[in-house]
DNA sequence: GGACGGTGAAACTTCAGGTTGCCTC
DNA sequence: GAAGTTTCACCGTCC
C-alpha cells in the first residue's frame, strides 16, 4: 500500500482530503453515517472553496427551485452546489438526485457527500472514496458496518476508463480504531450471504404466489420446492422450515386467501397430499404483490368500514399501519401528548381496533397515527417545508411514502371490487388523487387539466374559478394573468377553445406564481 | 425588587436505504 | 458515540 501525503491545513481529515482531491483536479465521494452528517460535511467543504462559476450558479438555481417552494434542505443544497459540492441521500427529490449525479459524471461537481445510497443504486465512480465513519447506529447501539458495505463504498474508487488507479480512504479517529479498521475491513473477509427467504413476510408472499399460480398445489410439492432453495441449503434444518411453512399455510387459510380443495377430500388423509388453491381474493392479492398480512388487515378494516363513520383519516391511518409503509414517523417523547390529543379527535373514525395504552404495540400504533397525520396535512395543502419542520420528513422521503400509499390504495381499491364495497371505491379513488397532488377535495375538478397541479389549481380556485366550466367561461387574458400565457393557452387548448395569443395590451402585469403566496 | 435577556453547561434526542403494482382520459 | 437541540440555572441590566 503506497502512502500518500496530504496537507493537514484544517483539523478535519475529511476536509483536508477533499480539498486535496480538488487541488489534484480529481473527484471524490464522501460516505457519511447519517443524512445530517452528509449535509454538514458538504457544507463545511463548500465553505472553504472560492469559485464563481456560471455553470454552478445555474445548477444551484435548478436544485433550489425543484419544489413549488424551496425547503431549508433545498437552500442548503443550493449553497453547496454553488461551490461544486453536493450532498446526496434519500431525502432529496428524484430530480435533484439526477441533477447531482449527471453533473458529477460530467465533472462539474467535484465532491458528493452521501449516505450509502450512492454505494448501491447508482454507478458513480470517483478517483477517491472517503469513508468518514465505518460505524452506524443500529438497535444495538453504534456498531461497525458489515464488511460487504465497506466493500461497496470503497469499490466506488477508481473510474475504469479515466484513472489508472483509485483510492479508498477510511478515516480513523484514534489509533485503536485504525487497527480495528485494518483488521476487520482491509485484511478481513466479507460476511456470508444469508438467505432472507425464511423471514416470514417473504415466505407468506411466496407461498401464496406459488399456490395462486398453480405452481404448487399440495403441501408435499410446496415442501419439495422450498427444500431446494438457498435457505434450505444453508440451514439444513428442514423440520423447522416445514413447521414454518405449515404455520404460513394455516394463516393463509384462516385469512381465506387459500383453501384446500374439497374435491380431493378423500385422499386428504395423507396430510402432505392436501391440495390447495387460491381464493378469488387470494389470487388478486398475489398479483398485487402485497404482503398477505397486509391484505388481511385491509380486508378487516374494510369490513369495519361498513358500519362505521369514516373520513379521509380512516384510510390514511389504515395504510399507515401496514408493513409496506414502514419505517413510520416516530413519535418523540415531547410530541407524545400532542399526538394523543389529536388522536382523540379522530379515534371514532379508526378502522382498526385501537390498542390499549398499556399494550406493547401501542407505540407503533401511535407512530402510525403520526404518519397518517402527516399524510392528512399533505392533502390539506401544507407544503414540503411545513412537513419538514412539523414531522421531520424530507421531500424525498415524502415522495417515497406517497408512492407506496398510492400503491396500497390501489390494492385496497381492487380488494373492494372483489368484496363488492362499491361505495368505498369512490372515496378511495378521490383519496388517491388527493395524495398524488397534495390537495383538498375542492380542487379535484381542476387538477384534471394538464399542467395544473396543487399550486395553480389553488390560484384558480381563489379567483372563483372552481371547475372546468368556470375555466371555460374565463377569457384567455384573465387566465394568462393567473397562470402565465403558456399554461393558459395549453389549458384552453385542452378544453377545445383554441386561441392563438393573448391580446397585446393585457400582457403586462402578469402575476408570477411565486409572488402569489399568502 | 422584579422583569427580561443573554450565556453556557448539562441533559436529552436522534441516527441508512429500498423492491414489489398498474395506468389514465 | 457524536452532533444537534432543548432546558435550565445563573448573572447582569434596565426600569
Amino acid at each position: 500500500m503506497a502512502s500518500i501525503k496530504i496537507d493537514d491545513e484544517f483539523d478535519s481529515a475529511v476536509l483536508n482530503i477533499a480539498l486535496d482531491t480538488i487541488k489534484l483536479g480529481k473527484q471524490a465521494l464522501v460516505f457519511a453515517n447519517t443524512k445530517k452528517s452528509a449535509e454538514k460535511t458538504a457544507e463545511e467543504i463548500s465553505k472553504k472553496i472560492k469559485t464563481d462559476d456560471e455553470k454552478l450558479s445555474l445548477l444551484s438555481e435548478g436544485a433550489l427551485n425543484t419544489l413549488s417552494r424551496p425547503t431549508k434542505q433545498c437552500e442548503r443544497l443550493a449553497l453547496c452546489l454553488k461551490k461544486g459540492i453536493a450532498f446526496h441521500h434519500a431525502g432529496l427529490v428524484e430530480k435533484q438526485r439526477r441533477l447531482i449525479e449527471e453533473n458529477f459524471r460530467s465533472g462539474v461537481i467535484k465532491i458528493i457527500c452521501s449516505t450509502p445510497t450512492l454505494a448501491y443504486g447508482v454507478d458513480l465512480p470517483a478517483y477517491r472514496s472517503i469513508l468518514k465513519d465505518l460505524r452506524r447506529y443500529t438497535l444495538h447501539g453504534l456498531t461497525w458496518i458489515p464488511v460487504l458495505d465497506y466493500m461497496q463504498m470503497s469499490g466506488r474508487a477508481g473510474r475504469p476508463n479515466y484513472d489508472k488507479e483509485g483510492q479508498a480512504i477510511a478515516i480513523a479517529a484514534t489509533n485503536s480504531e485504525k487497527e480495528k479498521i485494518e483488521e476487520k475491513y482491509i485484511d478481513g473477509t466479507p460476511e456470508e450471504i444469508y438467505s432472507k427467504l425464511a423471514v416470514e413476510p417473504v415466505l407468506r408472499t411466496y407461498v401464496l404466489s406459488l399456490i395462486a399460480a398453480n405452481f404448487t398445489t399440495t403441501k408435499k410439492q410446496l415442501f419439495d420446492f422450498f427444500d431446494k432453495t438457498f435457505y434450505a441449503y444453508q440451514f439444513k434444518d428442514l423440520r423447522k422450515l416445514h413447521s414454518t411453512l405449515n404455520k404460513v399455510i394455516d394463516l393463509l387459510e384462516e385469512w381465506e386467501l387459500i383453501m384446500s380443495s374439497a374435491d380431493d377430500f378423500a385422499s386428504a388423509n395423507e396430510l402432505e397430499d392436501e391440495k390447495f388453491k387460491a381464493t378469488l381474493i387470494g389470487k388478486r392479492v398475489a398479483e398485487l404483490y402485497i404482503d398477505p398480512l397486509t391484505a388481511n388487515f385491509i380486508i378487516t378494516c374494510l369490513r369495519n368500514a361498513s358500519d362505521k363513520k369514516i373520513n379521509d383519516f380512516s384510510f390514511l391511518q389504515m395504510l399507515s399501519h401496514t408493513l409496506e409503509i414502514r419505517p413510520l414517523l416516530r413519535v418523540g417523547i415531547r410530541e407524545y401528548d400532542r399526538i394523543q390529543e389529536s388522536l382523540l379527535e379522530f379515534s371514532d373514525f379508526l378502522l382498526e381496533n385501537e390498542p390499549s395504552m398499556y399494550e406493547p404495540e401501542y407505540e407503533e400504533f401511535l407512530n402510525s397515527v403520526k404518519t397518517a397525520m402527516m399524510f392528512y396535512q399533505w392533502i390539506s395543502e401544507q407544503d414540503e417545508e411545513f412537513l419538514l419542520e412539523e414531522f421531520n420528513i424530507r421531500p424525498g422521503e415524502l415522495r417515497t411514502k406517497l408512492d407506496i400509499a398510492d400503491w396500497l390504495l390501489y390494492a385496497t381499491e381492487e380488494i373492494c371490487k372483489i368484496l363488492h364495497y362499491q361505495s368505498l371505491i369512490k372515496e378511495i379513488i378521490k383519496l388517491r388523487l388527493r395524495l398524488k397532488y397534495g390537495i383538498k377535495e375542492e380542487l379535484l375538478p381542476l387538477i384534471r387539466l394538464e399542467n395544473i397541479g396543487r399550486v395553480r389549481a389553488r390560484i384558480l380556485f381563489r379567483n372563483r374559478i372552481r371547475d372546468i366550466k368556470d375555466v371555460k367561461n374565463t377569457d384567455l387574458a384573465t387566465l394568462s394573468q393567473l397562470l402565465g400565457e403558456k399554461v393558459a393557452l395549453s389549458v384552453k387548448k385542452q378544453l377545445g377553445q383554441e386561441q392563438l395569443e393573448v391580446p397585446e395590451n393585457k400582457r403586462k402585469g402578469q402575476i408570477s406564481l411565486r409572488d402569489w403566496g399568502e
